[in-house]
Parts: structure tokens; sequence; C-alpha cells
DNA sequence: TTTCATGGTTCCATTATAGAACCTTAATTT
DNA sequence: AAATTAAGGTTCTATAATGGAACCATGAAA
């Protein structure tokens, strides 16, 4: 079986993947979630090629996980934004985190934190928030800079975690 | 850059997807937490070449995710069972379940439901259960057949769900 | 007038994958 | 005893995916 085939399995884990499990894919929709929207930031972020990237933007805007939005009409420059069906991927990015987190972090520790807006307190990615065991998702999220990160990048480098953004016109 | 230089990111995300994000990697784990332990049986439930997977397989047990143990002296037969750092990977996989349930099922609805044994109730893979509240674990959950495979496939056709077994040995 | 930035596309060499054939060991069938 | 089967692979080759570099079009800025 050739992997464009699985889709036709009756699976809902291949059928997600037929979507999102190729080589770039989840990054890209890592970036989308830390409020990357434009060709040059992805590319600059992700050290993707132009050829790769362009290919997944279509891809991911074929299925509806994101949208195409054009944001200067004099140049045609586009922006690309989580769909409604995209941010609901936000669980799964989650999980990969947790687990990186646990299995494949360095010395320094995790790389982003995460803070729970209704409550202010830190969770662990991808659970209930330990102090007021509200399920969490994307809306309710802020990553903030952790320890893993910090000795090694200044703030700010390439990511405004300020941005509060990026779901407001999620359709 | 290239993929195999993902894991150079200081990024969880990266760093799980350069050990469990490239193709057919997922789906192996999928059937691992479903029960099957053999390489023949892989082969038979995912339609990948022999060449592929094992080369997969091989991957996974360098990186600690499965184990690879003797179950035929006479043959030098192995099974390949996760450790702790696989079945870690529990929510990775139901949060794919997850949307998939949701964004990619067909008409019939969703191939499998899961039963969360401490209170006995259908639940939302990857989410908290929605009759008790607990946080799931792979340990505390059991799948069976859902609308959208019973109409498909006869029960039992590739994979046991009885099998209680699965836990039993985690290292 | 030339250069730069953005957002790509084209071309080619390298790498990964699919499919088939083959291999090894021991057991089973004829 | 000889041939066949099963498990668990490896080897070979054609095709597909990817990486890297070069190129292109548009409008803005120097």
């Amino acid at each position: 079986m050739r992997w464009d085939e699985i889709d036709s399995q009756v699976c809902s884990v291949a059928r997600t993947l037929s979507l999102v499990g190729d080589r770039w894919t989840m990054l890209i929709l890592r970036d989308c979630f830390l409020g990357v929207t434009r060709f040059s930031d992805f590319q600059k972020s992700l050290g993707i090629t132009k050829h790769r990237l362009s290919d997944r933007l279509t891809k991911l805007v074929d299925s509806e996980i994101l949208r195409k939005q054009i944001y200067d009409t004099n140049y045609e420059r586009y922006e690309y934004k989580l769909t409604k069906k995209g941010v609901e991927l936000y669980p799964v990015l989650m999980s990969l985190v947790s687990w990186g987190d646990k299995w494949a972090v360095d010395k320094d520790g995790a790389p982003l934190e995460y803070i729970h807006q209704p409550c202010g307190n830190k969770i662990k990615p991808g659970a209930v928030c330990e102090h007021c065991d509200e399920p969490v998702s994307a809306f309710t999220i802020t990553p903030i800079l952790g320890p893993g990160i910090l000795k090694k990048v200044k703030r700010g480098e390439w990511v405004d975690f300020d941005n509060q953004d990026i779901y407001k016109s999620i359709q």
C-alpha cells in the first residue's frame, strides 16, 4: 500500500495522518499556533525549502485546516490562518509537546511552558489543568518561554508570544 | 534543513516528530495499542512493505519506544512491545483519533469507540471522561468496535479487543 | 536605475519508498 | 526423504518525495 492510500483505512488515526502525518506539516501547524502566518516567517522558523513549504501550505488550505487570506491588496500577499478545523488540532500538538517535554528534552528542560489563562497556572500540556481541573484548549492557553529555551535564545527572537490575535478570526 | 536534522530544534514537537513523525510509525504504534506484537501481523494490518516495517521497528526499538522480546527460543522469533516511553504516546494517538472522528470520518461514523474502564462509559478520546471527570490513560481505556467499522467488517477480523495483556509487561 | 523583499516556481541530484524476488531456519505435509 | 509452508527478514530496482540552488515577477525603496 502506498502512503497516499492510507486514508482508505477505516481508522481515524490513518485518516488524520493522511492529512497531517507527513514531514513538516505538524511543524507548520506548530508555528501557526505560535502566531506565524506568512510564507517567509514559516521558512525562517522551519528551515524548510520554499518548494516544500509552498506544497504543504497548499495542501493544508485544500484540506481546510488553514485558509489563505490576502493582507495587502497592492502586492497580493497572503497570510495563512487556522480554521476551526485547524484549531482543533491543538490537542494533537499539545500531546506531542507533553511527550517531548518528558522524553526528548535535553538537560535544560522544556523549551516552552504553558499557562492556563482562566486560572493563571502552568499546565501539563494536553491534560487537565492541575489547579482548576478544567480541560485545556487552544483558546485558553498562553505559551511562555521555558528554561530549555531561555538558556539558548534571546526572548522574542522570532515569535511574539504576546500576540493574542491568533484565534480572533477562525472560520 | 533536512528532516533528520529537525531534532536539533529547541522544540518538543520537533524532537518528538523526529522519532515518531515519519510515515507509518504512528500507525505501527496504533497497532501496538490494539495488541499487535508480531512482524507478520503488523504487515497484514498495515499493508506496509516488509522492508519499511523492518526499518521502522528497528528505529522504534533503538529509540526505546518498543522493545524486542523473544517468544520462541527454537525459532528466534520476536514480539515487539511498548515500553513505558512508548505507552506514554497514548495521548498523541487519542488526540489523532479524536480529531479524525470529528473531521475525517465518512457517513458511518467513528470506527472505534472507547470505554473508560473505571466508570464504564464511552469517552471522547484524548479528553477527560465526561462521566467521572477522570483524565484518561492507556491503562484504563478499552477500544470497542464502533458504527463506522461494524458496517464494513466482521467483529474480530484481525484484532482481538479482549486482549488485556498489552500493558502487562511494560519496562 | 539598480537593488531589495516577498512569495513563489523550475530544475536537478539525492534520498525514501513500493513492490517483487529471494533467503534462512525449522516445522509440516506428501 | 523431499517438497512445501511459515516467520521474519534482506536485496534489488523503479518510482516518488525531498533538499538545495537558481530563477522569476511584482512593487517598494535607495
